[in-house]
DNA sequence: GATATTTTGTTGTGCTACGCAACATAGATT
DNA sequence: AATCTATGTTGCGTAGCACAACAAAATATC
């Protein structure tokens, strides 16, 4: 297999190459004049403007109508540039997240703007992959006219599942699921000849929280999905780190403590599963709720303070150590038991401090408040990535017909 | 600043590009001929022959003279290719480290083969840095003619401390710096104008243990190095990861007990220090040295190994919580106290087998034996891939002028 | 208010580097 | 010896970028 990184450039391969740089830059930056843009990527104008030329006779770019209300008293001299901006509904991508208890779906254009959702119940346990997928395609089309089926530029599914990169599950723990080629079966159920990737949830849901406009964040995040299992993902640069096996920044299967006793992981400590068999034995509600916890808790309630107290020593305990491998600069919990976070910031931050050897940087922590539908929304980012990456070129360029590239190295 | 990731192929860039391109495959496939060269890069056989014609007039490239010892029944039908191979002498890289005991300095080529070395005794602490720089460069140019000096195309330093990725040192405990930025003294040091890169000198370990011919490994690999403190890297797909800070991978300071008593951090329990401590109570040697301890484990004498026991434990533990976090493929340990993994590999696996809750994939283990000049080497390294990168170029480009490259992004 | 200045967008020219096809070459195959 | 197969080379076509020149649209300056 021929290493990706070593593919040259042809003389093909730069235009398209440059227009995709020239979308990227778009995306990331919202508004760009032609003379901008050259700068952005180096070009010279003539060039930015033959690049914008092509792209406005695809329909992916087109000229800002009204001027954007920028400050009277500052305006630079010089003739004024022409803004462009990406044609809203130009080309759509697909995300779905199939989930134990839902399947929703997410529709994004080209600025990775929602335009449409679904949710809907599930019951994962009960349906066979083959049957969800089904499912799962049909209701993240269903809201899709006939018409505009071909702009479709890539499907992103997501599902609680350790992967391959290649969208390959060994098992599916939640879902009963073995060995069962996800990507493929997507792409085998699509009507359509898109890019189809598979990703695990809580590393689809740190792609959607990241991979925001202007947001190309240099560095390294960590993601923290708390819900009654812990999920977590890596940011690197902007990019997922998936590692080996696709289990990178999975934390939730940390040690924590070796003390006697049976022995705890960090998602036995700080999941909601552990919070909830605490809460309830000492609550004087029949049902109590999470919501009853939080607000127990609010109200300073020895009992669930308690529980909180732990909760936030375990999870600091857990920050620590992922970061003391990973050194990331940010810190983002999701799921639903981050609603803790905001009550218990100083606990967590006092714990962290003792811990802490020196004076190492700790990164700062932040609570993400995205709707249900975030690993979706990743998912479908993740094609929206690949669409603006190099690699979908290459995925234009297998239509030509290639010398067989099958070469074992010497 | 622009983003890199954003600078759009030019029409000049494409052909140093692909020159890059070509002598990285060249590289990391020893020996090629054109037309394998043109299928692993994608290009031409025509192009490809442009291509070596440049590279071999720069003289970087040259057929090889004596045919390889191919197997004589198996010939491939067809005119047989001619082979390409890296000129040896053409370019080299300098690579320093600057240790507490000693600075070690080495010379690579174009196909990273080490050509000369220099290891000298030092005194790191009692040295300030600039002189410390004054005599890294002079030992690392001792050996060079003159004459050749014009061909270094890189000049690397490692030295055991925290650095950010430009090469500034906010302190280095062991050598008692503080705030010194050790790429720009160096660069200012040499008299040459060469790119300089400065790295952690485990960071710098890491890249020259896997940075080897067709060794460009594809995954995760963590990287331990055991001497009195115990440093640590990862490389990602064959690049260093560095994280924020430059500290990721420094799992030394991962915490392995919660037991009462003083907290222990994982360096603490498998570093040197802590092993000879332990060895000293129990040896009836005036002045019992790391072999001795080897020794005694070998003959299973059972006060040394109890304290093997304690290691393989620790060391267990602080591998499977790394590989938890970021899901590596392989883990390479070296530095002396990595000699004792040999006699204990059983008892590691039997821990790790343990503590691992599934059957989750666990990378394989190797010791890494290099050289005292291992650290060095990887500085050297660093150039080498540097100059066979995209980055590279950018540097060449830097020489033409170019229009204020500051934009605010609005 | 007229002119100068600055920046943008466009157009035409030139050049570089690649792809393609044709051909000579050097070995294996028959 | 004739054929086959793959390599290396050469000439031509072309895509796409840089460069320079110019028109346009704003601000700055007198």
């Amino acid at each position: 297999m021929n290493d990706p990184a070593l593919t040259a450039s042809s003389h093909r391969r730069i235009r398209q190459s440059n227009e995709v740089a020239a979308l990227k830059a778009l995306h990331q930056f919202g508004r760009l004049s032609r003379a901008e843009l050259a700068r952005k990527l180096r070009l010279n104008r003539s060039s930015s403007g033959h690049i914008i030329a092509s792209l406005t006779a695809d329909g992916l770019v087109r000229e800002a109508i009204e001027d954007p209300p920028e400050l009277p008293g500052y305006a630079r001299v010089g003739r004024p540039g022409i803004m462009l901006e990406l044609v809203p509904n130009a080309i759509f991508f697909l995300g779905v997240e199939i989930g134990v208890e839902h399947i929703s779906t997410v529709e994004i254009d080209l600025g990775t703007n929602i335009v449409s959702t679904n949710v809907e119940p599930f019951d994962g346990p009960s349906i066979s992959v083959e049957a969800a997928v089904e499912r799962a395609v049909s209701l993240a089309l269903q809201s899709i006219p006939a018409s505009k089926l071909e702009r479709c530029e890539g499907f992103g599914v997501s599902t609680p599942a350790q992967m391959d990169k290649h969208g390959l599950i060994r098992l599916a723990p939640l879902l009963g699921w073995r060995n069962v080629h996800l990507a493929d079966l997507v792409r085998d159920a699509l009507p359509l000849r898109v890019p189809v990737l598979a990703e695990n949830d809580a590393n689809a849901f740190a792609i959607g929280a990241t991979y925001r406009r202007s947001e190309t964040h240099s560095g390294v995040t960590l993601f923290l999905v708390m819900e009654s299992g812990v999920g977590g993902g890596i940011i690197i640069d902007g990019n997922l780190f998936r590692g080996a096996n696709g289990l990178a920044g999975e934390i939730g299967h940390l040690i924590i403590s070796d003390a006697p006793g049976p022995r705890r992981n960090l998602e036995q400590m700080i999941g909601l599963e552990n919070i909830m068999g605490e809460y309830r034995k000492t609550s004087a509600l029949d049902h109590p709720t999470f919501g009853n916890f939080l607000a127990d808790v609010q109200d300073r309630l020895p009992s669930a303070v308690a529980i909180a107290e732990q909760w936030a020593k375990a999870l600091a305990i857990g920050l620590v150590q992922a970061c003391r491998i990973i050194d990331a600069d940010r810190i983002v919990l999701g799921g639903s038991v981050a609603a803790l976070y905001p009550l218990m910031t100083a606990r967590v931050a006092a714990h962290i401090h003792a811990i802490q050897e020196s004076s190492f940087p700790f990164p700062s922590i932040t609570v993400n408040d995205e709707g249900t539908v975030g690993s979706a929304f990743g998912a479908a980012c993740m094609l929206h990535q690949r669409y603006l990456s190099l690699e979908s070129q290459r995925f234009a360029d297998d239509t030509a017909e290639l010398e067989e590239p099958e070469e074992d190295e010497g």
